[in-house]
RNA sequence: UCCUCCUUAGCUCAGUUGGUUAGAGCGGCUGACUGUUAAUCAGUAGGUCCCUGGUUCAAGUCCAGGAGGGGGAGCCA
């Protein structure tokens, strides 16, 4: 075949009537009558798929046409006509027929009818030959590539930070340990201990668990930077939106307070969700119908209103004055529990919200102190049905107040040498936060499950694929 | 890791106080139909009732242990 392929998303936004295309796609229905048969080839290009119109006069018709079963590849070259039936505008009289693979219809697993995504779950390697996962593979990639454009429009500079670290206590959570010494036989030195000299590193290594703390020595240089790659949690998770391997985008500017910190991630999130609005009607038209019908609704909601932005001491007072009884108490000091954040986003305002200034006993070393020496200078972006979108904070840029806090918590001045270095060494005021990927995922596309959002999901007790 | 629910045909599920040959819808297959839209109509095939052990004359059903999965919690992004 010589005639130039041609995308299905470009046969619905172009005016390609009357002129004859070549498509090559994956066949997700046929309906066949005595004289004809029609087809709907999906090529990925978009959530629409083609219908063509084969007639039983083409060549081979008898061998092709029972060939042709849901999940079965094929190339079709044919005319582009206005359709005569309803449900599209164009559709495909087709001239000639190539199968490149068939797919047995006894054993594909894949039907003509619903599935549930736990059951495409265990079948990831093929669902993304569905509508849904079409549609939020889609989204993914759309997301992606709006991170780089909007970060890229506003001069920061992309940074690639270490996945493989050797610094073990930046306390964000349980480590995945990293090592070439024999499992069956590992080196112990005289006091028993394993031996890590003899490691490949020559010490303890992990996969990253974030890549802030190397963002802050280049955003001290480079005034404005982000991350975007994949991160690494040990924990035993169970839950709808916890993986053990997710992607986070880390962005760290110098010279921002939180206040600045806050204005861009809403005005950041705000144009990945116009993006997806404007971008990707279809596949959140889809999504909407079949899983969630409130989702475009909440992503125009959040376009158009700013998050509310309050204190967590604000927010403790307002806990403790609700009627609402809570399975676990609130008090000023504790971290805000799932059923805390539940009620000041989806109860109390309705909205996003932001939580800023927690106490510094519940946030990282790294936030910086304010005046009143028991809060910090921290903030949560808290979206319904998702919890924790976003935290960050200001940095604490002043060196002997970090140096302190790292004594208190009693981590290593040590490890963190390096790190302290760049306030020992013309020190700015700055900020970051960090998003997680499938987080974001989540909320765009409606997706309840954490595992549905990503393509092949490791979590505990499962890394298949 | 804790709490809780679930596991029966390819998929989604019913299955009575333990009782003969375990059912339905969808999907598959066969046939009918000149415009369908998860086509329609008729027919048909398809089972390690998650695994192991136990109780019983008799277990899909009751008991114990195990495996896998869902939801919630904690931890967090």
């Amino acid at each position: 075949m010589t005639v130039k392929r041609t995308k299905i998303k470009q046969i619905f936004t172009e005016a390609l009537v009357d002129t004859e295309v070549w498509v090559q796609g994956w066949i997700r229905t046929r309906r066949e009558s005595k004289t004809f048969a029609f087809l709907e080839v999906n090529d990925g290009s978009t959530i629409k798929n083609l219908q063509i119109i084969a007639d039983q006069q083409l060549p081979g018709y008898a061998d092709w046409i029972k060939e042709l079963t849901t999940g079965s590849c094929v190339g079709i070259k044919g005319k582009l006509v206005p359709s005569q039936g309803k449900g599209q505008s164009v559709e495909m009289q087709a001239q000639q027929v190539e199968v490149y693979g068939t797919a047995d219809a006894e054993t594909y697993p894949l039907q003509k009818k619903g599935h549930t995504l736990e059951f495409l779950r265990e079948i990831a390697h093929l669902r993304a030959r569905t509508n849904t996962f079409g549609a939020v593979y889609r989204l993914r990639n759309a997301m992606a590539f709006g991170i780089h454009q909007y970060f890229q429009d506003q001069g920061f500079l992309y940074l690639h930070t270490p996945i493989l670290t050797g610094s073990d206590t930046e306390g964000a959570g349980e480590m995945f340990a990293v090592t070439t010494l024999p499992l069956q036989q590992i080196p112990k030195n005289d006091t028993g201990e394993i031996d890590f000299t003899q490691d490949f590193f020559g010490k303890p290594t992990h996969l990253t668990v974030s890549g802030q703390l190397n963002g802050e020595t280049a955003a001290l240089a480079l005034s404005d930077i982000y991350t975007f790659g994949p991160t690494f949690r040990a924990e035993n998770s169970n839950t709808t939106r916890h993986l053990a391997e997710f992607w986070m985008i880390e962005p760290e500017m110098a010279f921002y307070d939180l206040t600045a910190n806050m204005d861009l991630a809403e005005d950041f999130l705000r144009y990945l969700i116009r993006i997806a609005l404007t971008q990707h009607r279809d596949d959140l038209d889809f999504l909407t119908k079949q899983y969630d019908p409130d989702l475009i609704n909440r992503l125009e909601f959040v376009l158009n209103n700013p998050f509310i932005r309050i204190t967590y001491t604000e927010a403790i007072d307002i806990l403790v004055s609700s009627a609402k009884s809570f399975e676990y108490p609130v008090s000023w000091g504790a971290d805000l529990q799932s059923e805390h954040e539940r009620f000041l986003v989806e109860e109390h305002f309705a909205s996003p919200v932001i939580v800023t200034d927690y106490p510094k006993t519940i946030k990282a070393f790294y936030m910086r102190q304010n005046e009143d020496g028991k809060t910090v200078r921290a903030m949560d972006i808290l979206f319904p049905g998702i919890g924790e979108i976003i935290g960050g904070s200001q940095r604490e840029e002043r060196y002997e107040v970090l140096l302190a806090r790292i004594q208190e918590m009693g981590l290593s001045e040590q490890d963190y040498s390096w790190y302290l270095d760049t306030r020992r060494y013309g020190s700015a005021p700055h900020s970051g936060f960090g998003l997680g990927f499938e987080r974001l995922l989540l909320f765009v596309t409606g997706m309840s499950n954490i595992r549905d959002v990503i393509p092949f999901p490791r979590t505990p007790g499962n890394a298949d694929f």
